[in-house]
DNA sequence: TTAAAAATCCCCCGAAAGCGTGATGTATTC
DNA sequence: GAATACATCACGCTTTCGGGGGATTTTTAA
């Protein structure tokens, strides 16, 4: 069987040679390349067409958030493990919200990277044990709806108490746009109120 | 000037002892008493009528917040520092709803045990700086409202998305009744609709 | 036992939210 | 050049919310 070929980006050489180490004690894997920043990543992508890219979120420039959110659009059957210092739910959240399949900290021992990469090849959503949460929050997480960014502008300012008509003056757009975008957004959390709506929305990160 | 006299609250001996070694080194306290859990406390806060009350957060039985609660209730001058291994948000939050005047993990140097005492004396909440809050989220935790029960269960149906008349049902009570209590939950969070009341109670670990 | 706090209930009314459905312009990508 | 996703706008209709009152009954604490 083919081996799983792997691209490691992170701006630290430690991190990467770490993960150089770790990743050559597995033997179904196998370390296609590395890169210090996205456009390297990017560019290693295309040419070394990896099935699976783990790359820190905390990269100069382009973060690892944007990186993940290219990568999605351009190959979207390549998997993307994201990777922090800190298990920082936002991070996680963000990471999620660009299409990324896992997340790791990088105090991740060999054998949970070993575990991390077979489920997210098969499709599977995994998240660092260090992360600390119960299934219910994993499928939460992997339920999360994607939403566009002015959609995302428009949360903040229902969460900030704003009323429809506020929003419309205050974004020069009709009321009518404002109350379709809310609606959109009920809809993609599945939720039938403004209430319900910041809650889930808070508990994603996304406000 | 007399001396502030503190009466130390923890079910570890070690915590105890290590908090008395501290608060020796201090020359403008004196501990009145210690308790090991939160019924000596009590009856020490009786007997003894401490100035301040530095507690353990995670008490056996009764816990530190509702300890505090009862101390607060009993004697509303009695000051109260929380104390915890953890910095959670929620557990600070929880204090404050029960009244305590400041919280502090136990990994607090004496430099800031005597800081924060005197601080708290004058009635000014103190957070321990490991807390990571700026000015503005440390404003909204003094400035955060307390709830009864009731609304706070009410609340949490509203953040669940249900409406008047289907939290009426579920209650067993009327549904002006429901409306009244949402009314008082709108006015004690100085909002005027139920997205950013939500947003607000999340920010205050209420949900 | 008595006063205060919490929980309960009631009504009116206008503004906002929520639901359905459809349509257009415009980038961006394939 | 076609397809897709996004943002924009429109309208009618029903329900819920939010603001303004006022009132009574439990519970709880002093």
């Amino acid at each position: 069987m083919e081996k799983i070929r792997i691209l490691v980006v992170d701006d630290h050489p430690m991190v990467i040679e770490g993960m150089k180490a770790i990743l050559q004690q597995i033997s179904f894997v196998e370390v296609a390349g590395t890169a210090g920043n996205s456009f390297q990543a990017l560019e290693l992508a295309e040419t070394l067409q990896p099935h699976l890219i783990i790359t820190d979120i905390n990269l100069p420039e382009v973060s690892g958030i944007e990186l993940t959110a290219r990568i999605k659009k351009n190959y979207p059957a390549m998997k993307v493990i994201g990777m922090s210092t800190f298990n920082d739910r936002s991070y996680i959240s963000q990471m999620i919200q660009s299409g990324a399949d896992g997340f790791l900290v990088k105090s991740a021992s060999r054998e949970e990277i070993e575990q991390a990469i077979p489920m997210v090849l098969d499709g599977q959503l995994y998240l660092s044990v260090d992360v600390g949460m119960n299934r219910t929050e994993k499928k939460n997480l992997q339920h999360q709806p994607v939403i566009t960014r002015r959609e995302k502008e428009i949360l903040a300012l229902i969460a900030d108490g704003l009323t429809n008509p506020q929003i419309a003056e205050k974004l020069f757009i009709s009321l009518n746009t404002v109350d379709t975008h809310r609606k959109n957004l009920l809809a993609k959390f599945e939720t039938n109120n403004s209430a319900a709506l910041i809650k889930l929305a808070t508990r994603a990160g996304l406000i």
